[in-house]
DNA sequence: TAGTTTGTTCATTTTTTTCTGGACAGTTTG
DNA sequence: CAAACTGTCCAGAAAAAAATGAACAAACTA
């Protein structure tokens, strides 16, 4: 039986419901996560997550951040899960209370890292499947259509090059 | 009254029906612009008109699109409607025919320069703002709280920093 | 001018994505 | 060992995004 945490302190804002309410620090940090989140394509829910451990000064377990972002056990689950597997979050251990307790990660590159690693390079590696297998078709058409087909191939391959090559330095760059 | 464009020639699938089909070159392409489109979180829609656009050896009016990528005339409208405005394809004159007729660009860095001024630099630019009003609010902070919340703003500023900073040098990289 | 053709817009429908909450499995505790 | 706790998973509900098609406007045609 661990003792009752208590997160929901320092709130000046007479809060008269039994809501958890969120600090305008912590609104903010949501919002802008949220906003980053979805530009890489994820759920809200996961912007809510990582923005709110990211103020945090005490890691989190999972309970609090349902109760203080009002979202289901379901979705607090999956978007953990999301975040430890792009590394964004850890777990770490709190004396006398068996739950994981969560801390967000600020370490940009890991991120970066295994987003790229995870979303960007099989779409570029499937990219490059299917080039081959266009010029292998080209080759098939009609001689008259077959000369504009391989010079939009040549530019397509030529793309597929530059935004693979330019990866391996985005990386870099962000590995401050 | 324009004559009967006939594009769906050169097929060697006995097409028993009378919709038309597609060749696999077609398909491949409209596969990968799917695929890359969506990465930017754009609807399916647009990757198909684009992949169809990009083989095409000839300009293509909306009719035919709607037609070959069995579509809504809404969709096609809109979904060329958002690829003129990034300057992925533009419609050039035919004679005899009224309609529009669409070809892709091939310029990727015109592309790459307007996705980035109208989707990421908004964002960013917003976020901005954001971290300016959370450092204001940092100072109104409990003292033991302070510290924490100040270093760790002071990593996003520096991630925000990062980002802007990187976004021209790709644009100049993308410039062939 | 009346009738076509072409293309846009937008309210509705359809599809896809995300969220929810309960069943369940694994641990711990008494 | 039974009861409580913690977290995962997944079927169904809810929300969000995309596609549809018909109404409309503009431009042309006869």
């Amino acid at each position: 039986m661990r003792a009752q945490t208590e997160l929901d302190s320092h709130e000046h804002s007479p809060n008269s419901g039994a809501r958890p309410v969120l600090s305008e620090l912590e609104v903010e940090a949501i919002d802008l996560f949220i906003g980053l989140i979805k530009l890489l394509g994820m759920p809200k829910s996961v912007g809510e997550l990582y923005g709110l451990l990211f103020v945090s000064p005490v890691p989190l377990p999972m309970e609090t951040l349902m109760d203080r972002l009002q979202m289901s056990k379901g979705s607090a689950s999956q978007g953990l899960k999301l975040l430890r597997s792009f590394g964004a979050v850890k777990t770490v251990y709190v004396a006398g209370d068996r739950r994981d307790h969560y801390v967000a990660e600020f370490d940009l590159s890991r991120f970066a890292s295994n987003f790229i690693k995870g979303e960007v390079q099989p779409h570029l590696d499937s990219g490059l499947e299917r080039i081959q297998r266009m010029e292998q078709l080209v080759k098939d058409s009609p001689a008259a259509e077959r000369d504009t087909a391989e010079n939009r191939l040549a530019r397509l391959r030529h793309w597929h090059e530059k935004g693979q090559s330019m990866l391996p330095w985005i990386l870099k760059f962000l590995v401050s």
